[in-house]
DNA sequence: TTGTAAGCGTTATCAT
DNA sequence: ATGATAACGCTTACAA
């Protein structure tokens, strides 16, 4: 029982024409008629049929989403919650829909990122933290779908918005050195992600600018899992930092356990200082002094950039980076 | 420069009628003819354009999911990612897309609303969790879009699918009567949810079925934070339970601090048990015991049922309740 | 400023 | 079994 233009159109004495005009907002429509077009669909709560718009425009105003990560991310930390809060934001600013694609097996990733592709409906794409080496990005380009990416990438034709993590880390352990700390440790993340490559960049960064060297012991390579963060606090031990930059809150929480089993005070005896501020850690004890990035933010650049792109095709390709903030707690 | 089946029909000399044929797998096809045009598709890469088909199918493969949650219980609870996972499985499973809806804050909650109501592309939609005097279900009947709601409502007419709390609480209370408690508190969530109101209601049951009376002052009402289980505990305490059910796994962890910050020993001197097995809950010393929902399996469940009322739209309303498990640790 | 009419790419009906 | 052809509801030249 959904109307369509010409009945609305005859209910208001005009020809469907003129009701497409008034919904599009076409200048050249006189006032009065507009006002009476408007009445009625208002009367009548008509609303356009969103398939048959699109079939003409071309334009469907749903976005895609693509979360290309294993489950364990995806549940133990936010992060992915919160970028989809800000791309919410930034579609809902904008008329835009969201259509989300989680990868819910390893195995059916192929499977997965063939039916985002195939996925006839979208204008675009945000891509949500791949890693460098994912097939899906030339697969993407290869059939021109317009997408930008959440998190660096090496191609220098890709889009993408990321959050300062170079200067993050570096402001961290800048942090520590003006604290006093010289022998300062690190635990990296995976380095074949953006994030935990760049933090161990910032991190030898911080070092440099400060003419402190590079030692080998004091570096120690986890995988963003807590676990990971314990086996490298670990690992550190024996080379006793004075401090520890660890490329997750995740994996500062885990070496904070170790820290705590082995009876070292955190931060008299080591002082420990995260990344992404988490919400557990500022309820850990000591609460966590950490870098934060502005997640959400990130989540809605994306959108921006995305759509800007829709309307410039052939623009150059914008690379949006997103200044952290360093978050002062207890644990240096 | 994308096909149309008119063009797949010339290259591969028919019509475009067959074409359409091939692919929707209509029988009257000649097998050799069928062949041919499936490799003229694939050599292509032809893939039918969705705005156009959904036109006259008047079906858009698209289901919506909404999420009328506040952000505190979104980033605290892994729930509402469990279940978009098994929402996510299902619509894979069905050749089905999902497109979400988040409440980003309270004040926009109208706005959403409206905006999920009059989006043109949704079969159907699944409600996440709405509170049970929500204004949203209403609204869906009186559109007449098909919905699931994820948890039970009071309302006779709506479908949905729930977790069995009832059954699960009181399976937990009995639990504990079984280990010899008869001092049991509870900490229930919030009452105005299905969830909390029908976990209270299960751990009722438990009392009664092994003739326990009801004690007032062995019921802290709680809101599902943590901060509410640390506040339930503190009041209970004077009561000097040997055993507290909590509503939920998130608040049993305030109430654990609560515990050890008096000095109290668990299991030994109050015995705990939660609700919602979340990870968290495995990690904290002692190991939570807990009653676990098939969150998932709602969510694929949820996928299900709407479908299944898309087809068949005069249908009796269908509710489903998936059974609960209770899992065993140390907390009692 | 407004209306007429020609598509947009499908599916579905009706002949053949 | 296959091919014309008429919808589906909208936007958009082109005319008036």
């Amino acid at each position: 029982m959904s109307l369509t233009l010409e009945q609305v159109g005859k209910l208001a004495g005009v020809s469907r024409s003129t009701v497409s005009r008034v919904i599009n907002d076409h200048p050249s429509v006189r006032d009065d008629v507009r006002e009476r077009v408007w009445e009625v669909i208002h009367q009548t709560g008509y609303q356009p049929h969103a398939a048959a718009r699109s079939l003409v425009t071309r334009r469907t105003q749903i976005i895609g989403v693509i979360i290309p990560e294993t489950v364990n991310r995806l549940f133990t930390e936010p992060f992915f919650l919160r970028l989809i809060q800000g791309i919410t934001e930034g579609c809902n600013a904008r008329g835009y829909h969201l259509m989300l694609s989680l990868l819910t097996s390893r195995d059916r990733r192929e499977a997965t990122y063939r039916n985002v592709i195939r996925n006839g409906y979208l204008d675009g794409l945000i891509v949500a933290s791949a890693e460098l080496s994912d097939s899906l990005i030339p697969d993407l380009q290869r059939e021109e779908i317009p997408f930008v990416l959440v998190g660096r990438h090496t191609n220098r034709h890709v889009h993408y918005v990321d959050a300062g993590n170079v200067v993050g880390a570096r402001t961290a352990v800048e942090h520590l050195i003006r604290l006093g700390h010289r022998r300062i440790g690190i635990i990296t993340g995976r380095l074949d992600t953006p994030g935990g490559d760049d933090r161990f960049r910032g991190y030898r960064q911080g070092l440099e600018a400060h003419h402190i060297p590079l030692d080998d012991g004091l570096i120690a390579h986890g995988d963003f899992t807590e676990g990971s963060g314990m086996a490298g606090m670990q690992e550190l031990l024996p080379a006793s930092p004075t401090a520890v930059f660890v490329s997750s809150d995740t994996m500062a929480i885990g070496a904070l356990k170790v820290l705590r089993q082995t009876g070292r005070r955190v931060p008299q005896d080591v002082a420990l200082i995260g990344f992404d501020d988490i919400p557990l850690s500022s309820a850990v004890e000591p609460p966590l002094t950490t870098v934060r990035q502005p997640i959400a933010q990130m989540g809605e650049t994306a959108v921006e950039i995305l759509l800007s792109l829709l309307d410039h095709p052939g623009a150059e390709p914008q690379a949006v980076i997103l200044p952290t903030e360093l978050i002062i707690r207890e644990s240096c």
